[in-house]
This record gives structure tokens, C-alpha cells and sequence, in this order.
RNA sequence: UGGGUUAUUGUGUAAAGGUAGCACUACAGAUUUUGAUUCUGUCUGUCUUGGUUCGAAUCCAGGUAACCCAACCA
């Protein structure tokens, strides 16, 4: 029996299209607007309007939903289009809602001609105020009732750029008591002298969201037009244009948009951490935005995993982050590299190790034995991290403590004889003895131990900067908290360790490689490296069952 | 005081009148040269009140709660 994967609602909605033959195949898009940076919410509808098309056999387009041209930059199509990219996804086409504008302002006339659009002298003041509440019915604009013939003159006029912004407005004539706001004599053409990252000059009027969407999925013959929630009351005015013109029955479906915990996901939000210092950039490694994750040493394939696994329905959600984290360390796990840093660092010296000595130890690169081995340096000094010893242990203490036992990973086992401090009182030097027949791989010594601990050779180290990451908000919604969400910053979202030791063998690795610092998480290189420098971001930390023990 | 949408464990998501399942989280144990991984196990749930039915998360009626709608934004 082969297990049946239960379909999301989407799904059954097209399954049943495709099996009455309600249309033949099936299409999808993935709409941006291209006045951002891409966040991991969109990669949900991403993964969802491209794995459905891949699943049924249909298309996807990648049409950029550029109608207002003065928050539209070409920087962001192509950060979006990189991003795409990036996930894994290639699209049919490559479209612009500013192709059709030539459509659109026909689709406009033929309105008018049919008396079913008007212009309005109003002002956006007057036209607020007519349009009443979700409460009070609306009252029409004196504008209302001109004739065709003024209607088709005023409007040629305006795109002739005869009035100035906001002089004048093209609005559709439905209801101005209808109980959806969005049907209330809607404005589908505005003014607008601005410059268009596509079609520079040549419009100095833009079609609305409202009327520009429904029609460009109508022109490119999308049968499944996915969006999210907050569009519901859209739909009516989607099939309203749809009728009236007689065009294409694109069909609009929603689902819930993704949410988060202990981040933001409202573009508005984005651009104020960046606008105003609290992140460096759209692709700071603590941004929920596809390059952020991208820097800080995401795979695309845990993300369309995680877009898999968190499923798709309508009711408001509240994803935990540790499901992303989980769908990372799954990927990780398998593919990074296994290597050894120091980044808090204390000297231990071996005193029955011949200190003239150097050996060339062999340490797996991974898991999966495909994935070979290394050798790495060891000698009588080395670096260990400084949270591996305990003075006096605590009870279930693994570790190094006076008189206790530990292996060296990949090495040999030593024995903690005795210490050092300094003058501040911190502890600067432990001595050890090895058991030479102890070493990794034929051990005869017989000695069991209970911790194993990672180390570099001091003479043969080297050096690089860690940036240590944390969530960047200190509370699970900080969009619920009272107050400004931006009190709710975690401080130490960001650690730097400006010199920590590293293997060697790490100074030559580029920007896609990925990492597992041995018992301290997973790491890739960051784009702010330099010959000199080597700068690494940690990804995720690994579970630290100890960690939760100790507190 | 209008209209729309949604309610299943801590978080997601299944179950199309017939055993409330799966994943994450949490917790416990086994294995482990990473206190990781892997493996095993445990915990908690149908918003509420009625009704229909042999049987209701599912159907019906009434409540309640949350979210969305009054940009010349998308």
C-alpha cells in the first residue's frame, strides 16, 4: 500500500479543475512587487505557485507587479530575481504588469464606453469622505453621472498629461453602498508624473493594484492566481473587471501568509531596521529575508523544506522558528563538513609530549564516509575552548577537571594533572598528560572516557573573526507587543569574537561551503572576508542537551 | 452599530459521519571518539452551548474569540 499524501486545499481545488476539465493545465505566477527585498514569507508563496505548476505540470511566471513607479527600483528586480534563482526555481517567463500597460489603458476605455468608468475631479480628501465607512453606506461624486463622451475626452486628456497629480482620477462605476468598501466606485487610474523604471516617461497615468492584477493574470492566461489572505475582498472587484470585460477567468484563491516567531515580517518593519541601524543592510544575517538567510549560511533546500512541512491553509498561523532551525540542521547535518575551531580559547600543554614534536593526525570530513578525511597537526601546546574545563566540576561533568579524563577528538586521551592562573584569577594554562597508546583509531589503552572534546595545535592554528547570531527579537511576536516593536530587539542578536583559532585547513574555503565547527554549530564563510581577514557566520548552533543541564 | 474570513495538543497540519493521525517543540531512556546525529518511548487537543444520528472535529441552530476591509500602496 502506498501511503497517500493528504492534499492542502489548493491542491484539491486544482486536482478537481483538472479533473473536470475546467481547464486543461494549469498555470501559476508569483507577483512581486519590486520595492523590496524578498522575505522568507514570500518564499512560502514561492515554493507554493512553483511546486504546484512543477507537481501538475503546468507553468510559472515571474511577473513583477510594477504599477507604482515611485517605490519601484530596478535593484530590487533584481535582487528578487536572484533570489528566485537561489531557491531553485526557473520561471516560464519573465513579465512586468508595465508590458501590458498598453492593454490596461485600452481595457480602461472600453470601461468608459461602456459607462461602466468615470472621472472624478475630486479630491482624494472628497473621495474619502463620499466613500463613507465599512458602517455608512458611501454617496456618489457629482462627477458620477458625466457622459461617455466627456468621460473618453477627460480621460485622453489625462493621459496626455494635460492635469497634474491629482487632479483627476479614473474610478469604476459599481456601487456606493456596497458592503464591501473595495466595490465603492474603486479609482483604477491615478496621475502620476513620475519616472517608470520600465517605461521611463511614456505614462504619466498608472493603473491601480486592482485593475491591473486580475487582467495581467487574464492576459497571461493564469488559472490559479495565489495570493494571501488580506485579498479576499479583492476578489469580487478581480471578477467583477473580468466580467465586465469579458476577458480570461483567471481565478483568485488565498491562503494564510506566514508568520514567524521572534521576527517581523511586514516590509514596512524590514525597512525601518534597515533605514534606521539596526541591522547592516537587507542581507544581514539576522533579517528574515531570503539573503539575509542566504548570509548567514542557509540552503535553499532547507527552506523548501520548511515551506513543505508548514503547510498551506487559511487560518492565521504563528510558525515556531525552531521548525526552520530543524529543517536547516536536517540539511546540514549531511552535508557539512565536519572541522575543529577554538573561539574562546585556553592553552593546554601535553608535558609528557616531546614539545619538538609535530604529528599529522587523520580526522573524518564527515558522517558519510564519501566524504573523506584530512589530516590535522597536533603537538605538545594546543588551544581548547575554555567552557571544556571546570574547576570544580558540576555533577555529570564530562569534561576536563582536575585529575578527569577527556580524548582529544581525533587524538589521543589526557589526563588533567594540574592548572595555572593568572593574576586576575582566571585560569591561563592547564597541564596534561597523554596516554600515547590512546591515539585515535588504534587505541589499546583500555581507558574508557565519558567526554571527548575538539582542540587546535597552537603552533599550527590560524585565526579568523566569528560572528555569533541570535534571534533578533527578544520576544516570540513583537508585532503583539505593546509599544514599539522595536524595543523588543535582542541586544545580543550579534556577537563578535574578533580573533578565534581555526584548523588550517579552513583558510582556503569559499562563500558556498558550509561547515560543522565540531560541538559548536554549523559555520560558512561571510562575504566580508577578506586574504587577511577570514570572517565567519554561524548558521545555527547544534542542540546542546548540556546546555539545558547546566542551566 | 456593517461586511468578509478562520477556529483540531505549546506550534503547525491531517482526518470528506465510523480508531483524533503526522511533524516540530518539550521531557525520559539507549547508542555515540561531537552532551551532535541516530534509535525508542512519554505528555498535552476538536472554541462554546444545544440539536440531528447507532455514531459528530465533520451536519444543523445559537453564542464566543481572533484576523482582514474606510492609500490616488501592493
Amino acid at each position: 500500500m502506498s501511503e497517500e499524501k493528504s492534499l492542502n486545499f489548493i491542491e484539491e481545488i486544482i486536482e478537481a479543475d483538472l479533473a473536470s476539465n475546467n481547464c486543461a493545465s494549469i498555470s501559476t505566477r508569483f507577483p512581486p512587487e519590486p520595492n523590496g527585498y524578498l522575505h522568507i514569507g514570500h518564499s512560502k508563496a514561492i515554493c507554493l505557485n512553483f511546486g504546484l505548476a512543477a507537481k501538475y505540470g503546468g507553468t510559472t511566471n515571474l511577473r513583477f507587479d510594477d504599477t507604482n513607479p515611485v517605490t519601484e527600483e530596478t535593484e530590487y528586480v533584481e535582487s528578487i530575481k536572484e533570489d528566485i534563482k537561489w531557491l531553485g526555481f526557473n520561471w516560464t517567463n519573465e513579465l512586468y504588469a508595465s508590458d501590458y500597460f498598453d492593454n490596461l489603458y485600452a481595457f480602461a476605455l472600453e470601461l468608459i464606453e461602456k459607462g461602466l468608468a468615470y472621472v472624478d475631479d475630486s479630491t482624494s480628501e472628497e473621495i474619502a469622505l463620499l466613500k463613507g465607512t465599512p458602517t455608512e453606506p458611501g454617496k456618489p461624486s457629482e462627477f458620477r453621472s458625466r457622459s461617455i463622451e466627456e468621460n473618453r475626452t477627460l480621460f485622453t486628456e489625462m493621459k496626455n498629461g494635460v492635469y497634474k497629480d491629482g487632479e483627476k482620477v479614473l474610478r469604476a462605476k459599481i456601487d456606493m453602498v456596497h458592503t464591501n468598501m473595495l466595490m465603492r466606485d474603486p479609482i483604477i487610474y491615478r496621475i502620476k508624473h513620475a519616472h517608470h523604471h520600465r517605461t521611463a516617461n511614456k505614462w504619466c497615468i498608472y493603473p491601480m493594484y486592482d485593475f491591473a492584477h486580475g487582467q495581467s493574470d487574464s492576459i497571461e492566461k493564469i488559472t490559479h492566481s495565489i495570493c494571501t489572505l488580506e485579498f479576499i475582498p479583492h476578489r469580487e472587484l478581480y471578477e467583477w473587471f473580468i466580467e465586465k470585460l469579458n476577458i480570461f477567468p483567471s481565478r483568485q484563491y488565498e491562503f494564510a501568509r506566514l508568520n514567524m516567531t521572534y521576527t517581523v515580517m511586514s516590509k514596512r518593519k524590514l525597512l525601518q531596521l534597515v533605514n534606521e541601524g539596526y541591522v547592516n543592510g537587507w542581507d544581514d544575517p539576522r533579517m528574515p529575508t531570503i539573503s539575509g538567510f542566504r548570509r548567514k549560511g542557509y540552503t535553499p533546500l532547507s527552506i523548501r523544506n520548511f515551506c513543505e512541512k508548514i503547510g498551506v491553509a487559511r487560518r492565521e498561523n504563528m510558525i515556531d522558528l525552531s521548525l526552520l532551525e530543524f529543517c536547516l540542521r536536517e540539511d546540514l547535518n549531511v552535508t557539512a563538513k565536519r572541522v575543529m575551531a577554538v573561539l574562546d580559547p585556553i592553552k593546554l600543554v601535553i608535558t609528557n609530549y616531546d614539545a619538538d614534536k609535530t604529528e599529522e593526525l587523520t580526522a573524518e570530513n564527515g558522517p558519510d564516509e564519501a566524504m573523506g578525511t584530512r589530516t590535522i597537526p597536533f603537538s605538545n601546546t594546543l588551544w581548547i575552548e575554555r567552557e571544556d574545563f571546570m574547576e570544580v566540576p558540576a555533577k555529570k561533568w564530562f569534561r576536563l577537571a582536575p585529575g578527569s579524563v577527556v580524548r582529544l577528538k581525533n587524538a589521543y586521551i589526557v589526563k588533567c594533572e594540574s592548572f595555572e592562573k593568572n593574576d586576575n584569577g582566571d585560569i591561563s594554562t592547564i597541564y596534561c598528560t597523554y596516554y600515547p597508546e590512546s591515539k585515535s583509531g588504534n587505541d589499546t589503552s583500555g581507558i574508557s572516557v565519558k567526554g571527548t572534546i575538539h582542540w587546535l595545535s597552537a603552533a599550527h592554528a590560524a585565526t579568523a573573526e566569528i560572528r555569533l547570531y541570535d534571534r533578533l527579537f527578544k520576544v516570540e511576536n513583537p508585532s503583539a507587543e505593546e509599544g514599539d516593536f522595536k524595543s523588543f530587539i535582542n541586544p545580543d542578536s550579534l556577537t563578535i569574537i574578533p580573533k578565534a583559532y581555526i584548523e588550517p585547513s579552513l583558510t582556503k574555503v569559499d562563500l558556498e561551503e558550509r561547515f560543522q565547527f565540531i560541538r559548536k554549530g554549523y559555520f560558512c564563510l561571510d562575504k566580508d572576508s577578506t586574504p587577511e581577514k577570514m570572517v565567519f557566520n554561524r548558521t545555527v548552533t547544534l542542540k546542546d542537551t548540556w546546555g539545558k543541564i547546566a542551566d
